[in-house]
DNA sequence: TCACTTTTGGACTGAGAAGTCCAATAAGCC
DNA sequence: GGCTTATTGGACTTCTCAGTCCAAAAGTGA
């Protein structure tokens, strides 16, 4: 909805923060901050303050409070891509696999996101369909991707899921999230030392070949 | 604080809902339902009116919104138990994981229980003790329960975590909460068929048991 | 019965915030 | 340059809501 032709933005030129952006753009990165940080009930000349810009500018661009905010989400949720290369299909599940973990473990699983799905999950109960959306656009993405390439490896013969990728899927995702989440969400310190998180990696994977190797439990 | 000698309640007698429960209770009971089901935002009008009191009243008995608020989740954490009957040591580990998992299917992930964390959740962004005392009150105990009579299966010598029952505990409950809380909290539907619960309760247990049975993985 | 405390309801204050209006200014386009 | 459209700032309206005030009524205890 109303994407209109004002946001151009052709230079592709590296630019230092909140330089040339087109007035949409800039926008939507302050809203993004100030939502996330503070919730939705940031005012709105604190987000028009925060993007360097008049607050009838917002009304003129989005409307009302509420459609900055959801445009605010969709355009995150445009952003966010499965971070899973599921192309080194000549790597070995349990490589892959703890590598996954890794990745887990240092992007969703930091201050800066967690603060962020905290923030979304408040207002989903304002707003259900944004707990949807962005349900679709993040875990939703990385759940499909991880079932996607388990199926594969079902085909190949190195996993064995009984035929529910997504099954096993879940619930590597549960192994590694292991409460971390929760602890997050609800604002508690989630740090890791490298070492603990290269532990708990290898530990999730090697879990997960004893469920779901080729030689994996009877379902 | 402020557990005044107002609350006193002596009439045990089963009572429909709301009756002569004292002053406070009754504040409390709506303030609980008020601030889960429409978050923080609340006014303290319509808690008044949920409670059947006069605003007035609220003022009188809590001093101010934020301070109903924290006695409202304190008495609900106090209420909270950790619902893991640890007595009963001659079952056999994997009957007791799955227990626990079907515990936690048909209690904590419950749309009710979802939308009050949700909102704490919410909330903790606002005022940082109340995520923690929350944790403290909720997951924490039920991740104490679980750790206890894990460690104590170690010594008998019926499971083995290589001496970190905490460690193993926490992935047991990652492993049941399996994205479904994820979702929960997003306010997606989370149903489970009996069949369904009953499924996923038996993997996790089996799961488990290959991780941290007598002869599970080298650590 | 009498004094004391609490509740009640309803009006009231003050602050903060969404959204509007408008005249002046700047930017973009032909 | 000149036309058009967008941005600016800042005042303004309206509304909601936390918290207060107060006089009347209801409990409470001895």
């Amino acid at each position: 909805m109303s994407r209109s032709a004002t946001a151009v933005n052709l230079n592709n030129i590296p630019v230092s923060h909140s330089a040339i952006l087109s007035i949409r753009a800039r926008i939507l990165e302050a809203a993004a901050e100030m939502f996330r940080s503070q919730g939705y009930d940031v005012s709105m000349d604190a987000i028009a303050t925060a993007a360097t810009v008049s607050k009838q500018t917002l009304y003129n661009q989005f409307g009302s409070k509420e459609d900055l905010f959801k445009a605010m989400v969709a355009d995150r949720a445009a952003a966010m891509r499965a971070p899973l290369n599921v192309s080194a299909l000549e790597r070995h599940p349990r490589d892959m696999l703890a590598d996954v973990a890794r990745q887990y473990y240092s992007h969703a699983c930091t201050p800066y996101e967690l603060s962020y799905t905290r923030m979304i999950i408040g207002a989903s109960q304002q707003f259900p369909e944004i707990g949807e959306a962005y349900y679709e656009a993040g875990p939703k993405q990385i759940l499909e991707a991880l079932t996607q390439w388990i199926g594969r490896e079902e085909r190949i013969g190195r996993l064995d899921t009984g035929g529910d990728p997504q099954f096993a899927a879940e619930h590597f995702l549960g192994l590694i999230t292991a409460r971390i989440e929760t602890r997050g969400l609800l604002g508690l310190d989630v740090e890791m030392s490298p070492t603990e998180i290269e532990r708990r990696s290898r530990f999730c994977a090697e879990i997960f070949m004893r469920a779901f190797g080729p030689e994996g439990l009877p379902r």
